[in-house]
DNA sequence: ATAATATATGAACGATTGCTCAACTATTCA
DNA sequence: TGAATAGTTGAGCAATCGTTCATATATTAT
């Protein structure tokens, strides 16, 4: 089966989410349930431009989804094929 | 469920070994069976260097395993976890 | 031996990434 | 109204990445 250039692109791409250790952790914060940047960043000990800027390629790809409530925004997983991806990869980190 | 800083790390190499289209295209030449450097090179349009260092950090990571006959190195997947992931993205990518 | 072939490797380069910092918008509170 | 809070954004910078190019190593053929 041959993969078109476009469709190695946008793998690369999805993959990519994942492949840093801070959308690591701020993924696997959004797997228990939706949260506040600020939330987000106190509990990942990163500062919250920081935590924003990765929200906002999360937001771009359609990995995440935000609610705004009053003057907090709250984040979370917009798919659960991350979520899935995320424990996949967990699983082979851990046993394999 | 918290994640260690370390497990992050290690995720987060993991999705690396598909961030990117040229590894994304390599892996999925690899899935339908071993192959040699030169060959996949002609098949990816790539030039062979460029094959052979993404090949190393592949094989550092141990997702593709490297056999020598003669002069030639043939590589294949070493772990079907990395497949999984491959297909599971993929089909993300096309449904969904 | 020498030449040719297959792959690996290091240096160097531009491109991208992830952060900080400062400035900005939007909302709430007094 | 003005101050405080929550988040976003752009510029800038160091670090990393993926490639090319030249060179090196290993194997085979002559």
């Amino acid at each position: 089966m041959n993969l078109t250039e476009l469709k190695a692109i946008q793998l690369a791409e999805l993959f990519s989410a994942l492949s840093d250790a801070s959308r690591v952790r701020i993924i696997s914060q959004l797997i228990e349930g939706e949260m506040s940047v600020s939330a987000l960043a106190e509990g990942l000990k990163m500062s919250e431009s920081a935590v924003s800027h990765q929200l906002r390629g999360l937001r771009q790809m359609r990995l995440v989804r935000a609610r705004k409530d009053g003057r907090q925004v709250f984040y979370s997983l917009d798919d659960d094929h991350v979520a899935k991806l995320y424990s996949m990869g967990l699983d082979h980190v851990e046993h394999g």
